[in-house]
DNA sequence: CAAATATACATAAGTTTCTTATGTATACAA
DNA sequence: TTGTATACATAAGAAACTTATGTATATTTG
């Protein structure tokens, strides 16, 4: 059973720029595959929603394009630019600390007057 | 210095819920307040955007209101339904959940093929 | 004591970011 | 040959915010 979509929104760039800091280069629908197997189907990322990040991370200028050609087939390979290193480095660590203040924030149990 | 704003899109509801589970009762503003000072303002709650959530809240039956008069101004007081308590439950425990699947997806190093 | 700030509610227009639907095309499996 | 998988893309609509605005009372401060 998968996560109610509005979780993953805002998330869905921090994602994607991880995967390529770890992976080199990756293409669109290698990222949806990779996504859904390691998180076990509990995150699906639909085409709809992350072709225009794709798209909107190259016109920020964090990532770098390649057309890869497998047979007929057109693979379009992303790779982080230097300043797509340095965002993702920003935005794991802002989910990284967001993360944990969520976690203490869940977790009190009464409010201090 | 807080956190950019798409990352509390999809949480609010779950604070809310889970700050009335935790409290009793509480009123918008105080809402604001509590969740300013205990995350050392780094999540920081619009008016435009709890209390457009808690009419939601409300509408849903999640929450039952209160009138309170201070003076001559006016409080609303939200409190948790039984449905209340349950779904707080649900999206809290769905929460925590998406923060350990997110934990572990940012954590991987290479793909594994 | 006047002015600024804080308390307390509310709504509405605009933006972002997703979902859902649709489209095109190749490759492979049944 | 038919369905499924691979692989890209865009567009309409929905959801959930931000920003702006409005109203009103209470308190603090110069």
């Amino acid at each position: 059973m998968n996560y109610s979509s509005e979780l993953i929104k805002g998330t869905l760039k921090t994602i994607v720029l991880k995967l390529l800091a770890d992976n080199k280069k990756m293409y669109g629908y290698e990222i949806t595959q990779t996504v859904k197997e390691q998180t076990l189907d509990k995150i699906l990322i639909t085409e709809g929603a992350l072709y225009p990040t794709l798209h909107s991370l190259e016109a920020d200028g964090l990532v770098t394009t390649e057309i890869e050609f497998i047979g007929k087939r057109v693979r379009k390979y992303y790779r982080l630019s230097p300043q797509g290193k340095i965002k993702t480095k920003e935005k794991v660590s802002e989910l990284a600390d967001f993360m944990n203040t969520m976690k203490f924030l869940l977790n009190i149990k009464t409010k201090t007057v």
